[in-house]
DNA sequence: ATGCATGCAAATGTTTTGCATTATA
DNA sequence: TATAATGCAAAACATTTGCATGCAT
């Protein structure tokens, strides 16, 4: 954490598939991300989907994050502010992604609490639709 | 996940030991944890740390997650809504809690998803005021 | 030629588990 | 006494890394 990010970026034909995979698809884990370029280029491994996924994050393109199940998961950072929102399951697990605008308000808190904020990230746990029924 | 969350609790001398760090302490992983532990027990092992963690998150006491370094931390859930907030400084690495009434405006955007919120976590990354300054 | 990118397999670090033992209801 | 908790060491995973090879500049 003491260099700074790194500026260039070198796409090569195998970190294209894994980004262009996680722009798609979002919050994928390593090993799923791995079975899906696979279908693009069966010759990946995957050591180089985490060195892609290593490579992106020091760039600031991509975040890692996981809710303690074990394993990471991966997913672009918004163009703009790098703001993010995700409903989480708490029976089935699904991870939801959701956009808002509130973000904004949560910056003006942190301002004032000395913190300059690059990026937001929240997550809401409950029931999804389909579990809520049962 | 197919399990009802399970109610009794038994509250072992370890298990209160471990509780109570994560009350004050919060956000620790495993080794923090036994470290501490030890200090009140010297003969606390890993295992029971981590057998402790997992019976805690089954009955959803505490909560357990990662940035994507790799390991996972933990703390309780807030007693009354399970909200939750952090400020992560992306410099040092340095997380610290917050707390906030806006995550009620969520709570609020939630239901219009058909999302029943049963908690909240908002993470703010950024620089700290230390890092910040440099 | 030189410097990355990559695959493979080995190494690491975290988290989980099997089994024998100990504590508790 | 029966059930659950615990320590220890081994196992199981996820993630990282060393080394040899190949690709691209």
């Amino acid at each position: 954490m003491t260099k700074p990010a790194q500026t260039t970026l070198r796409l090569t034909p195998r970190r294209q598939i894994i980004l262009e995979i996680l722009r798609e698809r979002g919050h994928l884990d390593a090993y799923g991300l791995l079975e899906l370029a696979r279908r693009k280029d069966p010759r990946i491994s995957l050591a180089t989907v985490y060195r892609a996924l290593a490579y992106f994050r020091e760039r600031n393109l991509i975040q890692g994050r996981s809710f303690g199940e074990g394993r990471s998961h991966f997913e672009v950072h918004d163009a703009g502010t790098g703001a993010h929102a995700h409903f989480v399951c708490t029976r089935c697990g699904k991870v939801r992604e959701v956009k808002g605008k509130f973000i904004r308000d949560m910056e003006a808190l942190a301002q004032r609490e000395r913190f300059r904020v690059t990026g937001a990230h929240l997550d809401l746990f409950g029931l999804c639709g389909d579990c809520a029924a049962r």
